[in-house]
DNA sequence: TATGTTATGAGTCAAGATGTCTCGTAGAAT
DNA sequence: ATTCTACGAGACATCTTGACTCATAACATA
């Protein structure tokens, strides 16, 4: 056998380690992904668990990467269109309890962890960037008037939701979601 | 001695540990608030702090009341001046480590400890009925026309500086406040 | 000041968790 | 069939956790 990683047997631990360790977020929290645990839970050897992550933060991380954040498909035209479907499914996706596992867990360890705040930076920085980018073509396009700098439109646009979502802990209806998206600027009619 | 809790030694040691729990929750973050680490920072036996708490979450729990959340002030009149001043306010509230701090702790381990997610459900309504509150009187008194319920308007305003501070970790400046704030419905010029 | 009271710190102890290592075995490549 | 290697099981020392004891010093009361 040449290399490690192409073992089936490497796989099928690697990934009932990862399954696992997600599980274990999403029903008991970040504080129960312990090397114990994810092994009992996964069926393999504490060892294994051992061997494959030395280090439980590590796993976690992992196993946090492994489930889809909401993040934002590549804009369409009518951009106001595109805004409602985006912005509808990142609010079904935060609903989803191991989606808002994952962010409300990244959000508070990235102030005590290097490595979640580099991943909570870079989730920050592609949804702005992303929203920010198809408001101003939109701008260009003469679809939008923007009221506001891009950026401030992206928390604008997403804080609502997330703030419903994790705090009140309350669906994101479309009433919500509408009302953001007439609240960044003037947007002409069709 | 006639009440045990009216010992200053006691008093004293409830302080220290009080502050100790406080501190590291705000340093290393929940996973850090042990009774032995509370005991050696505190300065304290570590029987002493059991003694005080049994629990350890129960000691975080605690640690994390002492620290005062942004919650709003009765509204005066013009209600949109106190807006612009209460969210600011909120904002810099949120811009201190330990407000935030203790605000993500909450949402997060509000998803698997049920006291946290009742004092979640207790802030997030304080919130949102104070809010609503304020502008159903306003709107009464013809100061704004809503262009939603009130109990969206509380996640849009909130939504977007909760959104800014903790996850985009960026300052809310008057710009996203005052932009939330027109967002909401229609004010009449004065 | 004298005296009884009591919270405390230091220490002990058992039980459990954690990290590391070895070894026989079974699964995989050739 | 043979070699390789990831695996599970378990042993092991170390650290952590929670509960307990006891002498002491800080306290209230007189």
């Amino acid at each position: 056998m040449v290399n490690t990683e192409s073992d089936p047997r490497f796989q099928r631990s690697q990934q009932a380690i990862l399954s696992a360790a997600r599980e274990l977020l999403l029903e008991k929290g970040p504080v129960a992904v312990t090397h114990a645990q994810v092994a009992e839970r996964a069926g393999v050897g504490r060892a294994t668990v051992y061997r494959h992550w030395p280090r439980a933060d590590e796993l976690l991380a992992e196993a946090m990467a492994t489930v889809p954040m909401p993040l934002l498909a590549n804009p369409t035209i009518p951009t106001r269109q595109w805004l409602t479907r985006e912005l509808t499914t990142l609010a079904r996706q935060l609903e989803l309890d191991d989606v808002r596992a994952v962010a409300t867990t990244l959000a508070s360890t990235a102030l005590w962890d290097q490595q979640m705040d580099a991943r909570r930076a870079q989730f920050a920085t592609i949804l702005a960037d992303r929203l920010a980018g198809a408001l101003a073509t939109a701008q260009v396009r003469g679809e939008v008037s923007l009221a506001m700098p891009g950026r401030d439109a992206a928390a604008l646009l997403v804080g609502p939701i997330y703030y419903r979502c994790t705090i009140e802990h309350g669906p994101a209806d479309s009433t919500l979601i509408e009302t953001s998206i007439a609240a960044i600027g003037t947007w002409t009619a069709r």
